[in-house]
DNA sequence: AAGTGGTCTAGACCACCTA
DNA sequence: AGGTGGTCTAGACCACTTT
């Protein structure tokens, strides 16, 4: 298998096509980030100068590196001044997990109904009140949603509000759509920036009858803490997401660059 | 409290230290975060042009785009050519979560012990051995071993390893030093890329016992597969991590710029 | 047409490393 | 001293959006 790699080709230096619309650097960038998948560079290797890759390819030095800059962000390469350009070997702690599975969940609004379980104004517990930074049995809207991407429990929702009349906002958190709106990024004002953290739990009686599961169960727990733009925390509360409709994934080290995809930047 | 920002200065342009050993793209990018963490941009403002920041900072025009595109690159800004360059409100979905607390974990060699719990070769299982891409029965060697960063168990890790008596490196793999330099990305030269994927698990009566928890109690469960130059897997296992010391954090939006942190890049 | 961001040039100068 | 990457300039030209 595999013997369309003959090891040791002369090295076809594959130029730059000006014509196509692709910036120069991207393509530059895709040439060195294929070298690195296909195993023709490897970990430790060093890459030619920014001189030399200002004469193989006739670009700017500019413009070489913003290309090998590009990669050394992605962490395939590894600049040090004054000595050169390596190829970096991968390194787990460089691994990177993101929400784009939860935000599939319930992004679309097309396939997902939510459902609202409660929503009431109360006073604040010990907990409550130290994580929004109010006094115990301050007031605050209390609200649970339990989401179901194509009718189905995924994904409990609670949540705690700081309560406060002059700002009736807040209101249309009490809508799905505040939800959506978070995860699609389009015009949220209230909140300047927040605090995710993800740990594992145990089912309570309640959450595995609301997410319809058999006890006991694991789940994941993902809790927030958004602030507002006067850096006082808006909002406290946790997600309750079912183990089997929702996984992080990430990768290290450069995936086989698959024929259809386009890299963005 | 929070009087000592009146709302409407007219605006001290805060201008770039040449002398300064931080480069002026740095810097400028630094006073644009700044503005944004402390509300004075908000979500949905346009920036200046490129041509005004020139004017007001006296930098070239390419100095300007890079401290700009810091900005997008992290998110924080939004960039269309034609329109102009906008402040992104914040968005769940473009939050990340890394494993710098799990490398920590074990990361120092110094206060991390590990005890091998049994280290063999074996034939593979079915799920092993479609996960490796070898056939059922082949042979893999089957390691496992508990973590103990200061003394006590904290991650259990198993690991079936494609046995191939060619590539001798492998035994070296058995060693707990080979966990530490994936974290760590020195020198690994015989895996080429990984995938991970996080889920929860409920742990079973060995795992408990191993991890000293009593049951029943949830835990991440940290799967891997490793592939090696030829694209073939090269490794498969999981990392069962207690949820009371792992856990994974991430931040949106721009948060408090601390006094003494420094941004990289 | 005028304004915006996006790409690119062809250098210059600096800081760092090795010899 | 000579090589390396890192920063920066002062423009040019292009593509897209709005008026």
């Amino acid at each position: 298998m595999k013997e369309n790699l003959s090891g040791s080709r002369p090295k076809p230096p594959q130029s730059i096509d000006r014509d196509l619309y692709k910036p120069a650097y991207v393509q530059l960038a895709d040439i060195v980030r294929a070298q690195v998948a296909s195993g023709e560079l490897r970990p430790g290797d060093q890459l030619p100068s920014e001189a030399q890759f200002v004469a193989r390819y006739g670009l700017s030095p500019m413009t070489i590196r913003r290309a090998l800059n590009i990669l050394v962000d992605e962490g395939v390469l590894n600049a040090r001044q004054g000595k050169g350009t390596f190829v970096r070997p991968i390194n787990l702690a460089q691994a990177t997990f993101g929400l784009e599975d939860l935000r599939s969940l319930f992004g679309d609004e097309a396939h997902t109904s939510a459902r609202l379980v409660e929503a009431r104004v109360r006073s604040a517990d010990e907990l409550t009140a130290r994580k929004l930074g109010i006094a115990r049995g301050g007031r605050v809207i209390f609200i649970r949603r339990l989401l179901c991407p194509e009718g189905r429990p995924a994904v409990y929702h609670r949540e705690y509000l700081i309560y406060d009349p002059t700002r009736p906002i807040v209101e249309s958190e009490m809508e799905v759509t505040a939800l959506q709106r978070l995860f699609s990024g389009r015009g949220e004002t209230v909140l300047k920036r927040g605090e995710l953290s993800i740990e594992t739990t145990l089912l309570t009686d309640e959450e595995a009858r609301l997410l319809e599961v058999k006890l006991p169960a694991s789940a994941f727990r993902i809790e927030h803490l958004f602030y507002g733009f006067d850096d006082q925390p808006l909002s406290w509360g946790w997600f309750i997401c079912r183990s089997d409709r929702l996984r992080f994934r990430a990768h290290v080290g450069v995936a086989a660059p698959e024929p259809g995809t386009e890299h963005s930047r």
